[in-house]
This record gives C-alpha cells, sequence and structure tokens, in this order.
RNA sequence: GGCUCCGUGGUCAAGCGGUUAAGACAUCGCCCUUUCACGGCGGUAACACGGGUUCGAUUCCCGUCGGAGUCACCA
C-alpha cells in the first residue's frame, strides 16, 4: 500500500476559518493516523488577492493548533518548492497544460472580457457564465499566428458536451455529473499563473498526495479533477470531502462573520486545544460517548471512514461549555499563565491575584469571562440596599444592619484576618446568637461585593481584599444601611 | 433556475433491518451550598412526509417536501 500523504493547501487570504481549520485538523489526523505525511503547501496563485501576513497566520495557527507539517515551504523534503508561486517559475504548470493542449484535453482562448461578458446569463440575482467554446475552433494555424503577437491568452480545459464523469469520495460514494454542467474552466490564466483546480491536480500528483480532503462546496467541481487525472494518465487521490459548518442560520461559515476564525476566537478566551477539540467533533465522533480527547487520541481513534454526511452547525454554546471543561481541568500553572494577563486588565491594586484566579476559574468558560466576574475586587460598585434582602437567606435591611454591625468591632479586632481567622469569628458569632449562617454571610458578602453574584463567599473576598479594604467596605454598608432604616 | 449533496430532539451526534432510538450541549426541576459556580440526580424533547421492498423499516429503493452547496482569469 502507497504511503499515506496528506496535505493542507490553503491559500494565503488573511485569517485562518474554523473550517479550513478542522479540514486541516483531519488531513493531519488521517496522515498521523496512518504514520503516514502530513503537508503544508501554500497556494497563492491568485495574485490579486493575496493578504499580506497570511503565511505568517497559517504557520501560527497550525502550530498553536498542534497540527505540525511534516513537509512544507520550512521543511522541504524533495518535493519542493511549496509555494506555488515559486513552482510557477519553473513553468511545469505550463508545460503540463500545453500538454493537455497537445492531446486535445485543453485549447487556447483568446476570448475578450466583453466577449465573455455576452455569455453571462443571471439567474435568481446570480450571474452565471458558461463558456461556449468559442475558441476551440480555431485552427493550429490561427493560435500560433495569435500566440505570435502577443495576444494575451488562457488555456481552459475541453470537458465534452455529451456523456457523464464520476468519481468516487470516500465519504460520499459515487458522485456523477453531467459534462454538460461542467464549464471549460480556465486551466492557466491570462497572467500564466494556474488556477487553484489546476495546481491543484498537478501538485497532488507531483506530491504524490493519497488524500484530499476539503470542505464539500468542492463535491461539483471535482469531476473536472477527475477529467485531467483521467487525460494525464494519473492515479486519483482519495477523496475525502466534509460535510459544511454552517452558523445558526445553517448558511456556510464565512469570512465576513468574523467570529470564525482560530485567531478570532483565541482572542474571544478560547483555548487552542478546546477549539481543535471541537472542531474535531463537528462531522466526526469517537467510538464512545467520549467528547474530550486530546489530540493525541484524535490521532489515535480518528477514522476517515466515519465521517458524517449532513452539515453541522457550529454551536458557540457548546464550544463555551467545552473551554469551560478544558479551563476547569487545566493545571494550576498553566491556568494562571493564562488567565494573568485577563486579571490584570481589571485588578490595578495588588490584591494577591492567583488568588483571585483561583477563585474564578470553575465559573468562567472563557478567559474573557474573567472580567466582569472580578471587577468588584477593584472598586466596589454602587449597589442598592435592596440587595441586602434575600428570600431564602431570610435577610432584610434590619437584620443586614444588625450582623454587620455586630460583626465590624470583631473584624476590627481580630488578628488573623485569613479565610480560617474569619471564618472562625463568623461561626463564633453565629453559634452565640443562634441565627442561621446566611443572616451573617449574606450581609457579609454583599456588603464587602456590592454584588449580587460573586465567585467565592465572604471568607474568600475578605482574604483577598484584606483587613483594612474589607472594613471599609463594611462600615459603607452599615452606614447606606442606617441611611435607609 | 440547472446540477449536486444532505434530512435522527433547539444544537452536536450514536445507530449501519428487529433497540424502552444512546450520549453531550442547551433547557427545566431537585440535591449540595454563605451568593454564584462546580459537582450529583432526574425531567421535557427527535427518526420531514408519502409510497414501495421485507415477516419486520430510523436503517434499503422511489417520489414529494425542506435545507444547503455550486454554476469566476476565487479558492
Amino acid at each position: 500500500m502507497d504511503r499515506v500523504r496528506s496535505r493542507y493547501a490553503p491559500s494565503p487570504t488573511g485569517k485562518m476559518h474554523v473550517g479550513n481549520l478542522r479540514t486541516a485538523l483531519y488531513e493531519f489526523l488521517i496522515a498521523k493516523h496512518a504514520g503516514g505525511d502530513f503537508i503544508l503547501r501554500i497556494e497563492d496563485t491568485d495574485q490579486g488577492r493575496l493578504v499580506e501576513g497570511s503565511v505568517d497566520i497559517i504557520y501560527k495557527t497550525l502550530a498553536e493548533a498542534g497540527i505540525i507539517h511534516d513537509e512544507g515551504p520550512d521543511k522541504d523534503k524533495g518535493y519542493g518548492p511549496y509555494v506555488q508561486s515559486e513552482r510557477v517559475k519553473s513553468g511545469l504548470y505550463m508545460e503540463y497544460a500545453k500538454k493537455l493542449v497537445e492531446q486535445g484535453d485543453a485549447y487556447y482562448c483568446f476570448c475578450t472580457k466583453e466577449r465573455l461578458e455576452t455569455l453571462k446569463t443571471e439567474v435568481n440575482g446570480e450571474t452565471i457564465t458558461h463558456y461556449d467554446k468559442h475558441c476551440l475552433s480555431l485552427s493550429k494555424e490561427e493560435v500560433e499566428a495569435k500566440l505570435a503577437t502577443g495576444e494575451p491568452f488562457v488555456i481552459r480545459q475541453n470537458i465534452p458536451r455529451e456523456g457523464t464523469t464520476t468519481f468516487t469520495d470516500a465519504n460520499y460514494g459515487e458522485v456523477t455529473i453531467n459534462n454538460s454542467e461542467m464549464d471549460d474552466q480556465i486551466l492557466i490564466k491570462s497572467d500564466g499563473f494556474p488556477t487553484y483546480n489546476f495546481a491543484n491536480v498537478v501538485d497532488d500528483h507531483l506530491m504524490k498526495i493519497s488524500h484530499v480532503v476539503r470542505g464539500n462546496e468542492y463535491i461539483t467541481s471535482t469531476p473536472k479533477y477527475t477529467r485531467l487525472y483521467k487525460a494525464f494518465g494519473w492515479e486519483e487521490p482519495t477523496y475525502v470531502h466534509l460535510p459544511l459548518i454552517t452558523n445558526e442560520e445553517h448558511q456556510k461559515l464565512s469570512k465576513r462573520s468574523g467570529h470564525s476564525s482560530f485567531e478570532d476566537l483565541i482572542e474571544q478566551g478560547f483555548v487552542a486545544e478546546a477549539i481543535v477539540n471541537f472542531v474535531a467533533l463537528l462531522g466526526w465522533s469517537g467510538p464512545d460517548n467520549r467528547e474530550i480527547f486530546s489530540l493525541d487520541e484524535l490521532i489515535e481513534l480518528f477514522d476517515y471512514t466515519h465521517i458524517n454526511k449532513a452539515p453541522s452547525v457550529f454551536d458557540m454554546v457548546k464550544l463555551r461549555w467545552m473551554n469551560g471543561e478544558y479551563l476547569k481541568a487545566m493545571d494550576n500553572d498553566k491556568y494562571y499563565e493564562l488567565a494573568l494577563p485577563y486579571v490584570e486588565k481589571v485588578i490595578t491594586k495588588p490584591y494577591d491575584k492567583k488568588k483571585i484566579a483561583d477563585l474564578v476559574k470553575t465559573r468562567i468558560e472563557t478567559l474573557c469571562d474573567i472580567a466582569e466576574k472580578i471587577d468588584f475586587f477593584e472598586e466596589l460598585p454602587e449597589y442598592d440596599i435592596e440587595m441586602y434582602t434575600h428570600k431564602k437567606m431570610k435577610t432584610n435591611s434590619e437584620n443586614s444592619l444588625e450582623s454587620l454591625r455586630d460583626l465590624l468591632p470583631r473584624l476590627e479586632a481580630l488578628e488573623d484576618f485569613s479565610i480560617d481567622g474569619i471564618q472562625a469569628l463568623v461561626q463564633s458569632y453565629v453559634e452565640e446568637k443562634e441565627i442561621k449562617n446566611g443572616i451573617a454571610l449574606w450581609p457579609l458578602r454583599t456588603a464587602v461585593s456590592g454584588k449580587q453574584m460573586t465567585p467565592g463567599g465572604a471568607y474568600e473576598i475578605m482574604d483577598i481584599l484584606g483587613k483594612e479594604e474589607s472594613l471599609k467596605r463594611i462600615r459603607k454598608g452599615i452606614s447606606l444601611l442606617e441611611a435607609a432604616v
């Protein structure tokens, strides 16, 4: 059996979309599962759409995601160059295209933009062009003559109008398309660059790619590939078309949706491992009921013959959940390292940031959730004294005031202002007065935080705030309550 | 519009002729608890429809409907 070689072939046009990330991941998993090679090839044949810095983003994203390529522009293993614009220079695509022309499987076309314009029709607001093979009738001499004068040309694939073309996909089975549906697509553009579709076929063959994985938006153009492979007499790779990833409206995810690139998700406080895990499960599921998989586990378990056919919605809510799981399971040092910048965004006072970060670890789903949960440490918010009234805790303004008044002098006298110290103090007060914990603790937590909900309770918060600030906030609570009662 | 693909709860997703149709997220309720989380327990909720084939269809075939994709000198 031939060695499994898969490839991720992005065009450097911006950030890395989650759909592309999944494609890259699956290619990687297929290769690694089989002990094969995963290749990175840059498809920059559309010079007009290049976005500066995109290649760096691709490297960075792949690295962060742990999708490590065995070969690529930076790791030439003998199949290079791995950047198509560099490959163009050798004239290889033109050479192969000319071979097709000689065989009659392709032809020169000199049609002008204006003439092409007349071929356009509009259906439901979509513009559709179907080339009419106008230049196919040019004689060899006519072509030579035009070429000699330097007239701009393209080379088009010659697809018969009759018959059908069938290819086999590992996921979707046999797919047959009427040849009449296929346009005589351009293989070589007037700038001398190959089109993606052509370069792809040539390079996949030259690089001995065994598995081609891509989104199923390519499924209807695949027969054109098949015809190209046949024309060259090359063996076709195994195609694995993937179901589309859609937004909540069930539309294909587009770059414009903004929030769907890997970079953006990182910016939104997601961790790389969670994104990879989540994306792996869009279209595939493991053999058991597990959903949390490390990359190594994915490599071991991934089976491309069990991929879903139906499109899947990119559910941010579930991603958030999964990210929370990763955060909770993360070892403390790594978590702290990730969380610290987010803590520092809100906390400028000299509180123990580690303690604050720990407090919030099981309460957040993304790192960006940290800010709004800890802001009260930095500054006591303005709050309504209604907050002291809590049905379940059986508190109201009166008994809250009483608790705070009782507790204040005791806390002032407290030497050991630690969680344990404060707890012991409050406990003895509660026992002494024979009241429920809540009667003392609810007002205390409220006074000290000014919030309805907080990470951690009164003890943890006071411990972090320290004695001075805690007492200050309690006094503030007392005066607010006094003013109202 | 032509063509292609798809169609199990709101979402992800097991299932690959015979099941009480898993599980997860979300949602709801209960427990735990000094709030909120975490954790634990439980509930609501699905085979698009109509024909076949078969002793028996979620599963196979056909049709209908629905959704999506695609129809560039973009990938």
